[in-house]
DNA sequence: GTTGGAAATGAACAGGTGTTCATATAAAAG
DNA sequence: CTTTTATATGAACACCTGTTCATTTCCAAC
């Protein structure tokens, strides 16, 4: 009567992580039930406490390898140049990166609040970190006479807040491809901060 | 034991509605219970319903009242004039009027997904025909050659989310002022749309 | 075929949820 | 002062919450 088929996979865990990552972004942490979580699984609420201590640890565990996978990938694509190109190669890569996670951004930018202060703290370090790449490209670049701008915090802030808006309208296989969103994004970015 | 002062005021509903902006756009929706805003304007929850049918409608009036007042205000601040001049006036107008409602703003955005479907609808509406006049003053100045940009639609919405994000981490009294925020801003989008 | 151990169940726990309603209170109107 | 009317209470409703745990199920190793 438990599982679909008798046989253990061992992919229950993952499974766990996935679905939660959905209903989170979908309808938010504090929307969605433990029971929601293990029905979309296809096992009982009991079961995730055999992959998670408890509900706001699940949050914090998807939210903390988010955050470090983003910066993984970023420090493993960025390129050595000078800061236009690299501030190309940020808008480009932020924008392909967050485009086939949706549900994976959404969380890390709407759930803090949800966070208690500890996990917070982290999530919130590991945010800036990931933001201060972008503000140090600004800066060298402003230093370098390629950029202008009247603050570079601001214009970080800006830059980000542009970019993570894409998600919530963008859809695949619509109107625009993604190679497209790129070079209209880098184009008014490129723009906004040129000398 | 009721209330601190024996006295009805008359002024409980509007109280009502505050508090539960606040706690909303605090903790969210789903997080904040019935009970939590009647404790917050000091009163039973009971009394609530004399204000309101149910939860999900006071989230839903304070959205649309958001969002009409919003509408109103720009309607009656939009300049005649040219494109250039009419985006600016969009900026500092969008960007003051969510500086002193940063509360307003953050549950507009983020709790549409908590809104039933019919009530989804109308605020939806709302929010797409106050995003449209950005979006006709930026095809108007692209036909008058003013702005030039790939794509019109992409531009309003990264200038509305580029915006949005302001209220994130503009604190009242710090190093930035308001006025100054706002020429920053403006110095950005002038450029990111010039032609 | 038996044993060992991991994986999942399902019932139970204490407490919180939105909402209703008979009752009490307080202010206003006659 | 008495009646009316709006306002608020607080107990109760059925149900949902996160979490625990003794028990069962199932696969793998011996």
């Amino acid at each position: 009567m438990a599982r679909k088929t008798g046989s253990h996979s061992g992919t229950t865990g993952p499974l766990i992580y996935d679905a939660a990552l959905r209903l989170f972004a979908r309808h938010g942490y504090a929307a969605v039930s433990m029971r929601q979580i293990a029905a979309e699984v296809g096992v009982q609420a009991g079961a995730l406490y055999l992959y998670t201590p408890d509900k706001q640890t699940l949050l914090f565990d998807l939210m903390k390898t988010h955050m470090e996978e983003l910066q993984k990938a970023w420090d493993e694509a960025c390129p050595q140049a000078d800061a236009a190109t690299q501030l190309e190669a940020f808008t480009r890569f932020h924008i392909r990166y967050h485009m086939t996670r949706p549900d994976a951004i959404f969380i890390a930018y709407m759930e803090l609040r949800n966070l208690d202060a500890a996990n917070f703290a982290v999530i919130e370090g590991l945010r800036k970190r990931y933001e201060m790449t972008l503000e140090e490209i600004l800066r060298r670049g402003q230093e370098a006479g390629q950029f202008t701008f009247p603050d570079a915090k601001v214009a970080t802030n800006a830059i980000i807040a542009m970019l993570n808006g894409i998600p919530t309208w963008y859809k695949e296989g619509g109107r625009l491809d993604r190679d497209r969103v790129e070079r209209i994004y880098w184009n008014m970015i490129r723009k906004s901060v040129a000398a």
